[in-house]
Parts: structure tokens; C-alpha cells; sequence
RNA sequence: UGGCGGAUCGUCUAAUGGCAGGAUAGAGGAUUCUGACUCCUCCAGUCUAGGUUCGAGUCCUAGUCCGCCAGCCA
């Protein structure tokens, strides 16, 4: 897949580009995608990381860092950790030697801290966390000071290592920053800048007992990393003064400037990663890496390409408005790559038996089919046609109409890859379902189109002796609605039970017993499948991706509610 | 009754005072050994009311609606 087309400038790629061409920063460019490893990386953390990777990318010398934004212990693991640097290598993304972890900056941070209380700018307070939460007062109201403000710097320096130094319990004191308690803006009435925990810290182990908090520890590391670009999404505009507050009160090596965009919504789904966080541990899914999950691990199962969700990325563009992405455009990019690089096979989930009656019981014809219609380039493929073949039970009906452009008793189809059949008789059971179906075969139609007929289409099948039993997973989306995040209640008692559809008698051409493990096939007329690692060489197991687009679904449907 | 931000086809997104464009979805058609892909055609939008201007999606005024903020989370 192309990834240049349509680049698609945006508002700030626009302020990025004029702020080169003012020489700022001496002309250089520096990112950081900055996660908190408090969780897996989803399909919003792509458009971020795709905007901060990309931009870096598109300048020459323009450079990204990746930064553990790890100041909170109490919810952070190196599982997380793990995971996001996997998750953006797999996106196709290069941090080089640049991996960085706002705990490497502790040090600092504490110098930062002590340099803010020499100024008076930062005090030691007492009050606990609901009093401090009364006197911050409210959104119409203003807060007020605390009675710890006026503390001499000596004594808030003394308080300050003596906390550090763990004389105090967890949660006695924080040190704040001196600011407004009357500002309009609640994050600049006296935030805090560091809290008493005694948490073992997945890097640092217990060298601490005093964490920063975000507000203090962001700026500065990105500062500290030169960064001159730190883009964020929109709830943390609100922040902004108190990041530049930071940046002009203290001896900084770098002025970075933060912009804000709006965060990635997308129908059928939420992407807090407490509310995915609530799923995994509920056990409605089974995983992060669950292909029902919009993470970029549960994505990647499902069978989604790197490319098509960096195509995903570059159409949704990146804006200051408020949104919520269709799940048909995620879809349509996945479809649109796999169509062009996927190699096509023949899998039959739901099977009719039918027997051939003018085909030899004992042979075996082999067949070759190329592994892609429009890509000779691609090779070709070995199928079998057999006595008894299996053909999908929706493909055939006793009568229809013209339009139903399938097997029907008496008409003619043709095999894909193979030849044209007539159905003779269906073979019912004692209930009257259809169980099996008596056809004969054409044999001067193998790669010839009969004259003076037409065939009503064309289905899949695979032979019955030589093809392997698998199992296919269907999906449907987490939840039944648009907008799960306005549901009231437990999240994970609201996802949609038929999310997932485990189909376990399906047949497979023979070359899918050992599936490349790297990318999706087409299973053609039914979607794009994707081996899940819960496979064995006995028993494969596909995750359907996403189905192809399916005309005649929309027609009988819309007949269904015309009818 | 506080502060910050946002509002353009159904959806996402361009247009930086000068032809409202693209993508996707939708409708119709062509093609077809995938009811896929591909190709063609069509439908569809500037939150409201005033104002400035030769000219306003863009600037001004007043509204409306939506989002975020009262963690020692990020």
C-alpha cells in the first residue's frame, strides 16, 4: 500500500512548518510519543503516534523520542512497557536509541523541585488530600490559600528532603507550586508537584518514596530532551499555562511549546484505557490482545496490517474538532490493502456436502488456481477436486428467483477454480432439510466458459477427502451501539454477546494447514482471515478480519424490509 | 453563574477574504470464474441572527449547541 498518498497537511503540521521557517529552535524538529505503560497501546495511541513519528519524519534531522511517562507506580508495569515498544515497532516505527523514561529523570526533577522552593515558589504542605480538595474551592468559586503557603524557604527545603528522605507517612504532605489560589483555571491553584509513596517503582525500584506528578515531570523531560514540539490531545489544553509556568520559572535547556488535538473516537467501541482496562478483567474478552479489542495487539490478531492502520491514521487527519470515527473507514482500509497484497483461498464454514455423480469415486484431480486474480506475480496454488466436494449451505437454494446468482436445483454454477456443476437432486432428511446434493459435472469447463449458456455464478468449495478442518472466528462489533461511552452502568455488562461467532466445522484448502503466520489470507467471497495464535498443526484457527464488501447481503436485506 | 476549546456533505477532513474540494458512506450503471476488486455517473455541507466588504466558511457583534477542567491519575 501506498503510504505518501493523500499526505494531508494539517493545522499542526502548518504551525510546525512556519515555526522552521522562523529558525525557532535553531530550525530543529523533535516528537516524543510519550505513553504511560498503565496499559496496552490502542488505536488512538496510533494517530498519536503517527503524528508525532510522522512529522519528525517528513524534516530532514527531524527526530522522536519515545518516552515512558512513568511517574505513577501505583499502575504501571513492565508488561506495559513491553508491550508499547513492541506495539510501535510493529506500527513501523523507529525511536533508534532514543527510549527514555520520565523516572531517569527523578534527579532532576528533585533539583527542579528545590530550585522552585529557593525561588518561593514552591511550598510543603500539610493539609490532606480532602482539605486540600476544600480549599481549592470550586469552578465559580475561588480557592484558598493554605495555611502552609507562607512557610519560610528553609523550612520547605528541610520539609522537602526530609520527605524524600522518608521521614514522612504516605500522604502527609505534597510539595506545591505557589501560584493562584484565585485563578480561574483550577490547575494553576497551587497543583501539586510531588506526593509521598511508598511504591515500588517497576525501574527504580524503591530509590524513592516521593513521585512527581505529571503536570511537574512532563514539561520538564520535555525540556530536558529538547524536545520542540509536544503535542498532546485537547484535555490537556487546560494545562498549558501551568507547562509554560514551569518552562519560565526554571533554568531550562529547552523551550518546548505544546499544541493540542483532538483524541480519536471510534463507533461500536471505547478506548479509555480504564474502561478496556474493566473488559480484560471482567473476562468478556479474552485479552488485551483479544481481535475484539481496539488495541494495537488485538489488531494485529485480528489479522490488521501496520499499513492499513497508518492509512487509517492519514485519512481521519488531525483537528481540534470534536469527533467519532465511522468503523466502516477502518474496515474499507484494511480491505483496500489486503485486496492488493493478499493471497486468495477457498474455505467453505458452513458445509453442504455434494457428490459428483458422473466424477470417478476414486480420483483425485489436481487443480491449479493463481494465488491472486490480478497478480501473476504472486504464483499459483495446488487444488483437488474429488468425488464429494463441500460447498457453503447459503450457496445453494431448492428454487429463487434470477437474482439469487447461485446453485439452485436444476441450474448451473460454476466451481471457482474448477468447473461448472448442475444440481440434480437434493438429498433431504427425515426432517426435510437438505443434507446433502447430487450434482454432475461438466468436465469440458475447466477454464472454458460453456457455450450457448450462461452459469448463474460462481461459489467456493473444497474437496471433501483432501482439505483440513479448522475452526473460524467470526466478529461483530464490542458493542451493539455507536457510542458505548454513554451507556450508564458497568461497561463490561453492556458488550454485545454475539460479538464473537466460533465456527468449529469448517473446511479448509489443504495449503491453509500451514498458514503463513505473517499476514491475512482472502478466503474468497467470505473476507480476509488471519491465523490466530491459538492454532495447532492439527487444528488451525482463523480470525476473520473483516468480511469483504457484501452487495448481496444489502439487497436481501433491503427485499427482507421491503417484503 | 468560572475558565479553556470546538462547530463545514450521514461520517472524517481541506479551503488562511476570491470557483466550498477530497475521502468514506449512500444511490445508479459497466465489467467480472470472488455479488470482491476496478471503472463511470449521481446524491449530499459552511450552527443561528445581525454587521463589515465588490466579495465572508473565513473578519466583527450577539446567541445556540457540544466537549474538557474542582486526583496527591495521565
Amino acid at each position: 500500500m501506498n503510504d505518501t498518498t493523500t499526505p494531508g497537511a494539517d493545522f499542526i503540521r502548518d504551525i510546525i512548518a512556519q515555526d522552521l521557517a522562523e529558525r525557532l529552535n535553531g530550525g530543529r524538529l523533535h516528537t516524543r510519543f510519550p505513553p504511560e505503560p498503565n496499559g496496552y497501546l490502542h488505536i488512538g495511541h496510533a494517530k498519536s503516534i503517527c503524528l508525532n513519528f510522522g512529522v519528525a519524519a517528513e524534516h530532514p534531522g527531524g527526530l522522536c523520542n519515545l518516552r515512558f511517562d512513568d511517574t505513577n507506580p501505583e499502575k504501571e508495569d513492565v508488561e506495559y512497557v513491553d508491550s508499547i515498544q513492541e506495539d510501535v515497532r510493529w506500527l513501523g516505527f523507529d525511536w533508534e536509541e532514543r527510549i527514555y523514561y520520565a523516572s531517569d529523570y527523578f534527579p532532576s526533577l528533585c533539583r527542579f523541585a528545590e530550585a522552585l522552593i529557593l525561588a518561593g515558589k514552591a511550598y510543603v504542605c500539610d493539609l490532606s488530600a480532602a482539605e486540600m480538595r476544600d480549599y481549592r474551592g470550586t469552578l465559580t468559586e475561588p480557592g484558598r490559600e493554605s495555611p502552609y503557603r507562607e512557610r519560610t524557604v528553609e523550612e520547605n527545603l528541610d520539609l522537602f528532603r526530609r520527605m524524600r528522605a522518608g521521614e514522612f507517612p504516605d500522604g502527609s504532605r505534597v510539595l506545591r507550586a505557589r501560584i493562584d489560589m484565585a485563578s480561574p483555571n483550577m490547575n494553576m491553584r497551587d497543583p501539586a508537584l510531588y506526593r509521598i509513596r511508598r511504591v515500588t517503582h517497576h525501574r527504580t525500584g524503591d530509590d524513592w518514596v516521593i513521585y512527581p506528578t505529571y503536570d511537574f515531570a512532563h514539561g520538564l523531560s520535555d525540556a530536558l530532551e529538547g524536545i520542540t514540539h509536544s503535542l498532546c490531545t485537547l484535555e490537556f489544553e487546560d494545562h498549558r499555562p501551568l507547562y509554560d509556568w514551569f518552562l519560565d520559572n526554571l533554568e531550562v535547556p529547552a523551550r518546548p511549546r505544546q499544541i493540542e488535538f483532538s483524541r480519536l473516537s471510534l463507533e461500536y467501541t471505547v478506548m479509555s484505557k480504564r474502561k478496556l482496562n474493566a473488559l480484560v478483567r471482567a473476562g468478556v474478552v479474552r485479552g488485551w490482545d483479544d481481535p475484539r479489542m481496539p488495541t494495537i495487539s488485538g489488531l494485529r490478531r485480528r489479522g490488521f496490517t501496520p499499513e492499513s492502520i497508518r492509512q487509517f491514521c492519514r485519512l481521519i487527519g488531525i483537528s481540534k474538532s470534536p469527533n467519532r470515527v465511522e468503523y466502516a473507514l477502518l474496515e474499507n482500509c484494511l480491505r483496500t490493502d489486503l485486496d492488493a497484497r493478499a493471497p486468495r483461498a477457498m474455505a467453505v464454514l458452513n458445509p453442504l456436502r455434494v457428490v459428483i455423480v458422473n466424477f470417478p469415486e476414486d480420483r483425485v484431480e489436481e487443480l491449479t488456481a493463481p494465488a491472486h486474480p490480478q497478480n501473476e506475480a504472486m504464483g499459483t496454488r495446488r487444488l483437488f477436486f474429488t468425488r464429494e466436494i463441500l460447498i457453503e449451505q447459503e450457496d445453494f437454494r431448492e428454487s429463487a428467483s434470477k437474482e439469487y446468482k447461485r446453485l439452485v436445483l436444476g441450474g448451473e454454477v460454476r466451481l471457482r477454480n474448477g468447473y461448472v456443476i448442475r444440481c440434480l437432486e437434493a438429498v433431504k432428511s427425515d426432517a426435510g432439510e437438505v443434507i446433502a446434493l447430487r450434482c454432475e459435472y461438466d468436465p469440458a469447463t475447466l477454464n472454458v466458459n460453456p457455450v450457448g449458456r450462461k452459469v448463474r455464478g460462481v461459489i467456493h468449495w473444497v474437496s471433501a477427502s483432501r482439505c483440513v478442518v479448522g475452526e473460524v472466528r467470526l466478529y461483530a462489533p464490542l458493542f451493539h451501539v455507536p457510542e458505548p461511552d454513554a451507556l450508564k452502568g458497568e461497561i463490561a455488562e453492556q458488550v454485545n454477546p454475539d460479538s464473537m461467532t466460533v465456527l468449529a466445522d469448517c473446511h479448509l484448502e489443504p495449503g491453509l494447514a500451514d498458514p503463513r503466520r505473517d499476514f491475512a489470507y482472502q478466503f474468497e467471497r467470505l473476507g480476509y482471515f488471519f491465523r490466530d495464535p491459538d492454532s495447532t498443526p492439527e487444528h488451525p484457527v482463523f480470525n476473520r478480519a473483516v468480511s469483504l464488501r457484501d452487495t448481496w447481503a444489502k439487497i436481501e436485506k433491503q427485499q427482507a424490509g421491503a417484503g
